[in-house]
Parts: C-alpha cells; structure tokens; sequence
DNA sequence: CTATTATTCTTATATATCTAAGTTTATTGC
DNA sequence: GCAATAAACTTAGATATATAAGAATAATAG
C-alpha cells in the first residue's frame, strides 16, 4: 500500500469523524453505500459477474419466470436499466427471455443452468460483505438501524411519488 | 398518477417489508441511498445543478483552494469523477481552477460568486430531504444509525484497503 | 370489431461513477 | 544537476443508473 493510499483512507475517515453537518444522514447513507457495492463488486467480478447483474439474479434465484417490467419493480429500477443488464445477462448466458401464452409483449425471465449454479457461489460473497461491514455492531443498533433505514425509504418513496404526480389531474 | 406508478412504489415497499434475507442491510442502505439522491437531485435539477456538482460545491463553501486530489479525498471518489465534474462546474461558470505559487501540477479550485451564492439556495434543500427522510425516526434512532454506519464505513474501507495492498511487497 | 388507450419493451441519450493507462510536472537520490 | 520515481492531472473506456421518447402489442370502450 502506498503513502498514498493510506493518506486517502484516512482522509475519508477523518472527514467522516470530524464533520457533523446537518445533512450528515444522507451522506454516511451514500458513503455507506458505495463502499458496500466496491466490497461487493470486488468479490463479484472473480467469478465474471458484475454487480448489476448480481442484483437480478438474486431475485431471479427466489422467483423465476417474472417480467422485465416485475424484476423492473422488485429491483427498484427503471425498465432501461432492467433491460440493459438482461441483455447482457443473456450474452453471457446466465438468463433466458421468453414470450409465454402467446403474449408477445412481455418478456419472461427464466435462469440458465448456468445463472442457477451461481447461487450456492455467489449469495456466500454478499454475506461475507455483510458480516464484515457489521463487525463490532451490535444485534440491537443493527435492528435499529435497519427500522431507521426503512422508515427513510418509506418517507422518501412518498416525497418522491408525490412529485411524480405534480400537475397530475385528480382520480 | 397512474395506476402503474402505485405499483411500483407498493411493490418496492412490500419487498422490504416482506423479504429478509441475511443480506438485507446492504440492499436496504443501497435503496436508501437511491431515494435520498433521487429526492435530492429533483431539488437541486431546479437550480441547474446536478447531484454530483453538489457534492463539491459542498466542500467548497467549507474550504476554498484545495486540489483537485484533495477534493477527491474529501469526496471520497476517484480522480477522474472529480476532473469531469470541475471541468463541468468551471464551464457552468461555479468554480475556477487555477495554478498557485508556480506549481504547474496541482489545479487548485476556487467558487465564483455565482458558486458562493448557491451555498444560501441549496443548503436548504439538503435539509429539507434529510428531514423529511427521518420523519418519524427518534433522535436515539437516529444516532444508533449513525453509529452503525460509521462503523460499516470503518470496516469495509479496512476491506477494501485490505485488497488493494494484495501482492504489493512489504514495507 | 375497430379506434383509442395503456402497457411493455426498446432505443437514444445523459449523469455519476469506476479502473486502467497516459502525460506532464515535481521530488528525490545519487 | 540529472536520472529515477512519484504525484497530479487527463484521457479512454466500462458499468450502473436515469429520463425521454419510440415501437409493438394488448386491452378496452363504444
């Protein structure tokens, strides 16, 4: 590790320590998050899977055969992002697409034997990455925690529709 | 909003309300931090500066003068992520980056008025988001999240440090 | 049963980030 | 003081996401 790279982390810590503003939530939330993906990542990218891609097969692992447009919703991202990740995903022969009963609109999703094999790979990595970021956390603030962050996201998935339908007309 | 909207957002809602899995507090600070930016970056889209430009604008109104790699330290990305940014913020006439005391290397980056006026404008919106974020949240709450996240911070920069130095020699 | 509307997928384009590699400039060790 | 090394910035290209808009298809209302 270089001088460097030591100076870097520390930076990052210390900022983290020190500064106290009032918008400190949403910036250790973000931090947080980054840091839990490259952890991730890292992990991920040894066995040729990016972590987008890691984010449907582990819905895919619980329920196959969805709809782009219902892993598009149970992921939490926007059909383009779904799309583009399940083409590559296809490439890569992790996932098939089919029409089923006829409907040629929606596209169903089904695993690969591929895809289903890297489950018993894959799913130890994300808890590694788990166990680690909470060394030292205990089951109490862990749980407190995980109340505070799903208040959040409930309050912010409010504040965020309720601007989506700005200008919208009643019923 | 159409029908659809309500969906989306009840479906997101019902998969963390429902599903438990051992890595649950990763995908939770991930789908916070999703909604915190998206929240955030409707606010800020109203005064033409975008998310990431907010994150140095940030840092600037609190330390003038810093280098584009000290800015990356404080920011906690990477070089390149800071390089476009600035170049973007110094064309959008927020900053301006200039070379101190002879040093050809280092850019040191300095606000325009119209980059220290935005610190009045914005700072608000950043609090408005954190505060309708931890409605409801108690102030014992809160803190234990802090905590907790500083930890995951601690560790998983520990893990990623860890796996840069791989295979470097000693000393 | 046809015209309108809504849904689903796709394409195009933009933002925010990264890693890897290149260039320029400064520092350091003889 | 010059060669080697390191630092700082820049460029190139990849990934993960978004919004906006287009195309195909299904559902619905009359």
């Amino acid at each position: 590790m270089t001088k460097r790279d030591v100076r870097e982390t520390e930076s990052v810590l210390r900022h983290w320590h020190q500064q106290v503003p009032d918008d400190r939530m949403a910036h250790l939330v973000r931090d947080a998050s980054r840091l839990l993906a490259k952890s991730l990542q890292r992990r991920l990218a040894e066995h040729g899977v990016s972590f987008g891609h890691w984010s449907f097969l582990r819905i895919l692992w619980a329920t196959e055969g969805l709809s782009q447009r219902e892993l598009s919703d149970q992921a939490g991202v926007m059909e383009p992002t779904t799309f583009t990740a399940l083409k590559a995903m296809e490439a890569n022969g992790l996932i098939e697409r089919r029409h089923l009963n006829g409907n040629r609109r929606k596209q169903h999703i089904f695993l690969t034997d591929k895809g289903k094999e890297l489950k018993d790979v894959l799913t130890p990595l994300a808890e590694e990455v788990n166990h680690i970021a909470l060394a030292g956390v205990s089951e109490a603030e862990s749980e407190a925690t995980r109340k505070t962050l799903l208040t959040m996201i409930d309050n912010l998935a409010v504040d965020n529709q309720s601007s989506e339908s700005e200008g919208e007309p009643d019923g």
